[in-house]
DNA sequence: TTGCTCCTCACGTCACGTGAGGTGGC
DNA sequence: TTGCTCCTCACGTCACGTGAGGTGGC
């Protein structure tokens, strides 16, 4: 019979430790003084201590450790719950492996710049989202060109969505794309909506934004008639930091025509990859 | 201004993640409504919530996330939390790829076998020892040839330690070398003593036993006359586990000596590599 | 009136670490 | 008598999830 001293240190866990295991009933001591309350552990609890110690050293929770030694368990659960312990630690290193990545990134910045650039891009992930949507074609880029194009395409989208009696669900985000002729580009104006919402007849498409899974992001603020800057700055940005843009980006507009235009607020979404 | 709901929504985080920042002082709400006790949500707090979520996705706690993001921080000091982080990754995954590696050599041996085996053998690290010291050489490693050299030399070696007054702080371990002129083997008997413990006299020497950073282990029950099938469970064990034996096993008497042999209870440690 | 959004507590999580305050045997 | 080992509470950890119970505006 060892003491719960000596079982501790030989079994490279703490005093406390058995204690608990006691309070859990995962290891019970062989024997309890009835005056003093002294636990004492018997010889083969040591290899139990060690089996214990061990799949605890594999990830296993106390109450999965429990399960494997007290054999409530067969050998195809045994082998599920390891494969499932392989499939959370592959995944673990996975993530732990991408933001090492992020972390170097953010190193090497700081050696290159001897700063930490006051970053008000971030990149994040992007839901899908379901729209009701109109478009037009405007000739180039420039807010001069868009905006006369993307101006009345809202307007009448709203005006639709009203007269069919459907609410949008979130902020309205229009998205481009080159026109199929080469000649200018395509302007999307689109409204979520709820996903049980009726047709909203002829010229009005619903379709689904497909998600982004890494988007370089920066918040806009005031009018899209200055938004030049914000666009260059995430374009910068986007190679300062070794991603690769793959498309246009997305705006969102958060907080757009009420109030004064220096409240107004649109995300800046651009698809990249690293 | 954006309500707690859609600020949730598009920064990625729960409401309750929201209730729980504001709490903590890390981002408090632009406005709340004396009366309701409404959240509101200012545009470029978007930004701010953006870059929290970024820095908790690189691993950060919210507290290294509110001093680097509240500027509490230089360069450097961030320079070195990014620091610590790389190594803390690191490390992390070099731990999980050990794990998954155990795992899956545990994944092996049930599709081979069929079965989980009834594992009495566990592998650990064991610490280094202070210890005092009486060897001879036996002609070879059957219990035969070892019982009569080693019980002598426990003998000596105890009343040695209390003609000096020196108390054992820990189990009795003997180890084994190779004979430097390669007939038989020599035999350690060691006693652990504290580390201030004085001189000893001639002929007990005072070692410390290494560390074994991984030592397959196996509780032996009963006398060391009936060693052997263990010694022989714990060596096809190994072999089994794809590990490589570096030498001879050590034994540490945890009970040993005092009443029924069925209860003496001895420790196999075999240092391995794998 | 019914739904919806929002509110404030407050407990639970997981595996112990870390005191506080006290006791038995050498 | 002093040290040492051991004991039993009981709080704290970290970042929220998850009710419970209730309120204001459409």
């Amino acid at each position: 019979m060892f003491s719960i001293g000596y079982f501790a240190s030989h079994g490279r866990v703490s005093v406390r430790m058995l204690h608990h295991y006691d309070a859990i009933g995962l290891l019970r001591p062989a024997y309890v003084d009835p005056a003093t309350g002294y636990r004492s552990y018997a010889a083969d609890q040591l290899s139990r201590l060690n089996r214990i110690v061990a799949l605890k050293d594999l990830g296993f929770s106390l109450e999965q450790v429990r399960s494997i030694l007290d054999d409530k368990i067969g050998v195809e659960e045994l082998r599920g719950m390891l494969r499932l312990r392989q499939a959370e630690l592959q995944a673990q290193i996975v993530r732990d492996t991408a933001r090492l990545d992020q972390v170097e990134a953010r190193l090497l910045i700081i050696e290159r710049e001897g700063a930490m650039p006051a970053d008000e891009v971030e990149v994040k992930s992007v839901a899908a989202v379901r729209l009701a949507e109109l478009s037009g074609v405007a000739a180039g880029f420039e807010p001069g060109a868009i905006t006369p194009v993307i101006g009345p395409l809202y307007e009448q989208l709203m005006s639709r969505l009203e007269a069919a009696g459907v609410t949008m669900v979130g902020p309205p985000v229009t998205w481009y794309e080159d026109a199929p002729d080469g000649e200018g580009v395509v302007v999307h104006a689109g409204a979520p909506i709820a996903a049980d919402a009726r047709t909203l007849g002829a010229g009005v498409d619903v379709v689904e934004l497909p998600a982004l899974p890494r988007a370089a992001t920066i918040v806009h603020r005031g009018s899209m008639e200055s938004v030049m800057p914000t666009i260059q700055a995430l374009a910068r940005w986007i190679e300062a930091n070794g991603y690769r843009s793959r498309g246009y980006n997305r705006e969102v507009y958060h907080a757009y025509g009420q109030g004064a235009p220096e409240s107004w607020v649109t995300e800046l979404q651009e698809p990249v990859a690293s």
